[in-house]
DNA sequence: AATGAATGAGTTTTCATTCAT
DNA sequence: CATGAATGAAAACTCATTCAT
């Protein structure tokens, strides 16, 4: 950081103020980092709303409820972006082998590296007290997550570089991996016990190989 | 009531004299149920109490309070079983590549698909909130189940029949695997979403399997 | 008053302490006074519960629901008292006239004249806002209600004393004075200007005198 | 925007210049609607301020708070016909018999089929609410009325037409009928279980007739 | 004058915990 | 020991009202 560098306040917002454009998006950051850390039950809207800077009643006026909340939260961070990563993987060039990687790599990158990762524990954390959110969920994040794999392993397949195995178990030779990371960033103590000598990088290219051994045609 | 009716005993077991000692095993096993079922915050301690045939006030006799009576819940079901497995692993006969899928088969029929499924998940969710019990869990649990697939493993390298790996990750090639399907038996909706098709015990010669292929020496 | 009679206090009820029995009536003593005074929505549970000398808890101890709570009023008070009444319009012995005149008297004896009557001029306020009380107190009192002068009717066009006459529109004969004495007591200010000078039995007396010199057989 | 778009008016009426007078009458009527439609409590300003086509600030702008719309409503609604009315009964030739026909009649044409009879309603309603608007009203409506049924009893007894009654109680043999006829339009449902087999007309003309044959002179 | 974004007071209901009997 | 009646804290959501623009 270069020395004289003019301390920039951490925000010039006016926290009083009509700025209706900025607050979806403060609210649904403040959202996320509470849901995230305290689980869905225990956050009060009144949390959020004062972590975004404004009162009870705003974050009414731009969300209906807080099961409503959640959900942008969710469209927000995971479910919004499957049309982009489909889009993806239908234009990817190379091997299938590079293919599953790059899905373990990128996954981490996108989300088992960031918050959005708590929701995902979040929600089997939740999931059977609130049916309704999980409904959701499981359709706007766990089915097209599914068919991403799917869809990786079926052209691999296709193109003869992956083993022809049952799609429906097959899945989670790469899901299991990720899910359990997944959970693993949330709680690490109940999950990697020596969190200090694991390298999350470490364990997703050992996954990747893993998963490529075994799949990989034997080329005799 | 006519005198000598014969006073049809409601059960075997004398009314009284016998329940002061069994009280809180009665109390534990039906929270276990419960907490279980339906999560530490949506238990509510008069159904447990119900369930073990006794008043709300009487439980609170025994437990001084509900955090108490979850944190009794999981000591007591985790009775370590693993110097029994210990034992069982030292004396194994046989290829390391059979011990690894005996282990992925022995996991599934004495944890996966027993109710300490449920526990495990329960602790994932709950750790959060009870750091000191989720720090039992770890130390009683966590930590020998890891010792336990690392001694596998290094039988495995010591032996020449896996390959060699850095432990601290590999024996996540055979965890993740496991906690996955644990997580998924509590809450199946979010983690299979074709549950119909799915086979927990295919599932496991899969993972098994393929965790295999990726793990032996090339033969070449 | 004499003079010297010792002060018994108001009651020798302890405040606190199990009276599991009087708890119910208790309660529905103070929130008929509330209902009718505030109205249903004004109404506050924990007002109806510390009016009661009991703890808001408490209240919903014995009534699941605010709702349920006013269902209870209404039922105590005027819904719970019609099977009474059939019996003694089934047994009544006289002229339809003198039962007419009957029922206006003891009609104001019985509802008119007591907190009851506020009950009806709340539903009518209410009605709009709490369908589902609404259609419970159309089922549990009004349509018995009718069915009861219905029945007088009847029962004096069969013998004869009285002129057969459309039932359907007959009936608010006798009930709509009845209806509308009912919502001025509830509001005199704006249904009777000159409150000094009129006698609810007066009142009475005189509808009933008309509405039986209109419904009776001419004796030419 | 290209420069000589012709604008076309989204009314006939020139958008500025207009209005201002006519706001606080536009909002008036509104707020009239819903007030008697769905009661005080349950009309959001909001919604009166959309129906009228403005935005809630702007209500604000010309009533300070909602019971001084409330007010505003009633006072502007209850523009005293009675002097008309009262030179219509002065100047009345016929019976007295067919004058109190007239009455049920015309007052079931201009007040009861009409949204005076909601206002009626509303002011019953919210009398305990609004004290000196209720004293607005029975001062304005009530009095008038009842002056008015009153002259018509007299004229009748003065012409020895109907019989000598107590006016002070007598007033209610013609007003209780209209008022619950009244109280019956805005409240159907507990008022008339059954109003598909109910004529507002039949319901006047029963009512009419039955008064007139209990006050008429017995011809002998 | 007009707007509409922001505010925050106000109420029902649940349930762990207490304690008189 | 056991009971169960009583307690009261806690939180989502609405809507009249304000006021910066």
């Amino acid at each position: 950081m270069s020395a004289a560098l003019p301390c920039i306040p951490t925000s010039a917002i006016p926290k009083r103020g009509r700025r209706k454009d900025a607050r979806p998006g403060e609210l649904l950051d403040a959202a996320l980092d509470l849901f995230v850390d305290k689980g869905y039950a225990a956050t009060r809207v009144e949390e959020v709303a004062a972590r975004a800077g404004v009162s009870k009643g705003t974050l009414f006026l731009y969300f209906p409820s807080k099961q409503e909340l959640f959900k942008a939260v969710v469209r927000q961070n995971i479910a919004g972006r499957f049309a982009e990563w489909d889009l993806e993987l239908e234009s990817y060039v190379g091997t299938s082998q590079d293919l599953v990687r790059y899905c373990f790599e990128t996954w981490w990158e996108r989300i088992g590296s960031t918050k959005a990762s708590g929701l995902g524990k979040l929600m089997l954390s939740e999931a059977n007290n609130f049916p309704e959110i999980a409904e959701f969920y499981r359709h706007e994040v766990v089915e097209p997550g599914h068919q991403l794999i799917r869809r990786v392993l079926q052209r691999g397949m296709d193109r003869g570089e992956l083993r022809a195995l049952d799609l429906e178990h097959a899945v989670y030779l790469v899901l299991a991996p990720l899910m359990f990371l997944m959970f693993s960033q949330s709680t690490p103590a109940l999950c990697i016990p020596n969190a200090e000598r694991f390298s999350p990088q470490e364990y997703i290219r050992l996954q990747a190989d893993n998963v490529l051994q075994g799949l990989c045609v034997r080329s005799a």
